[in-house]
DNA sequence: CCAAAAGTGTTTTTCCTACACCCATGT
DNA sequence: ACATGGGTGTAGGAAAAACACTTTTGG
């Protein structure tokens, strides 16, 4: 570990970490990948992320980094600022300060090898994301408190959805990430009168039982509308 | 201005830059301070701020920068982190990435010297900051809009109140945020609804009319209650 | 014909909005 | 007595919440 030089004094290491949320199975599920930094942190896991280049925003960065260590294409992904984490001591081995970054994709629009999980890059439900490296317990709390909040007022929830679903879909991923149980009928009244979705000229039947009416969001946009 | 070295290439110049607002005369203020960096910002003026060092957080360099530059005790302040503003060129001398915060301040709680005007630092109405330094336009566009919106949904605009206040004067400190009219008659009965006051054992007469009940917000601390 | 999910309406209650006059005081 | 800001109530409309049965299909 490097002692820090006098040419260090107004420089920090910068870094961005990625809390990337997905939904399968009505399950919100995080990307985590394996951290192996001994003595601090051997042989656990924690959230995307890596060093800022000087050339690059941390924007940049994030997509950077998602597609090489999480092995998904920036393109199709939705991502927004979430929070700076400078606290002095969050990594053992020297200053670094985190621009951390929520992001959001459907899980359709992943492909096989995206949705898979290795020894390096996995979804993990996110009950189960615990005992994380550095901060990342605390980034991920973070996120996640700023999903569930920005889901209630915003059309935030559009980015988990794939193009096409069913009412009842877009019901299951809201409870899912609200963690709460909402009223069938109330919730069809008030979504589709908040004018934001399209209903589409089609039908998808799956199973013994009336097919569902399918829709999609209007726009790519998330838009700051009461909803819910 | 001086080159990258090598040694540079992940590292980057920290900063923070500070929207400090108060309320005086039902007018929302912003503390600016005088920049002179020729040759790109020469003779103008910015939002307080300054480097972030190797052992502080961005916390700890707000407060610092605001005591020194703009002559504000941090302990009498609200601080909340607002955004991290990262384009590479923002400042043109070289990578400077600027940890935003939003301050905000009681105007009674500020002393004589910290009210006053002064050649290095002063208090602006924030229809008139403009032509700021660097991106600092954008930093306190994204700072007003913030405030803006969290005086909305939260108890926000309990930290620009004295301690002790009227409904009117509180009312008066709302419209000055939101550039709003408000209803005298549905404004208290929201707010008194709401709980998070409590009315004093006095009243204060200021002229020839009905002394006027004083209240205090019943907690220091900003909560996500509706609002308005 | 049975099981399973899709789809639909009404009533009750709560909240929001609009709106005008009397009250307490200082001069 | 008058001018000034402080203080109050109600009615109508909109939105939210609670709640159960019918429809369409596959097997």
């Amino acid at each position: 570990m490097k002692q820090p030089s006098q040419k260090d004094l107004h420089f920090a290491v910068l870094a961005t970490d990625v809390a990337l949320f997905s939904v399968r199975d009505n399950m919100l599920l995080v990307r985590l990948v394996s951290v192996n930094r001994p003595p601090y942190f051997p042989n656990t896991q924690g959230l995307p992320g890596g060093l800022i280049d000087p050339k690059e925003t941390a924007e940049e960065a994030v997509a950077r980094h998602l597609e090489t260590k999480a092995g998904v294409a920036a393109s199709t992904l939705y991502i927004e600022q979430l929070y700076t984490f400078s606290t002095v001591n969050r990594d053992p081995r020297g200053r670094v300060v985190a621009v951390a970054y929520l992001a959001l994709v459907p899980w359709e629009q992943l492909s096989a090898k995206q949705q898979a999980n290795t020894k390096d890059a996995w979804w993990a439900p996110v009950s189960e994301a615990r005992k994380l490296a550095y901060d990342h317990d605390e980034i991920l709390a973070v996120a996640l408190a700023r999903l569930r909040s920005r889901a209630t007022y915003t059309t935030l929830i559009g980015r988990l959805m794939p193009k096409e679903f069913t009412l009842t879909e877009l019901e299951h991923v809201y409870e899912s990430v609200i963690k709460t149980k909402l009223d069938k009928r109330n919730f069809r009244k008030k979504i589709l009168k908040l004018d934001i979705l399209s209903e589409l000229p089609r039908k998808r039947a799956s199973g013994p039982h009336r097919p569902a009416q399918l829709y999609r969001f209007s726009s790519e946009k998330v838009r700051d509308i009461e909803v819910l």
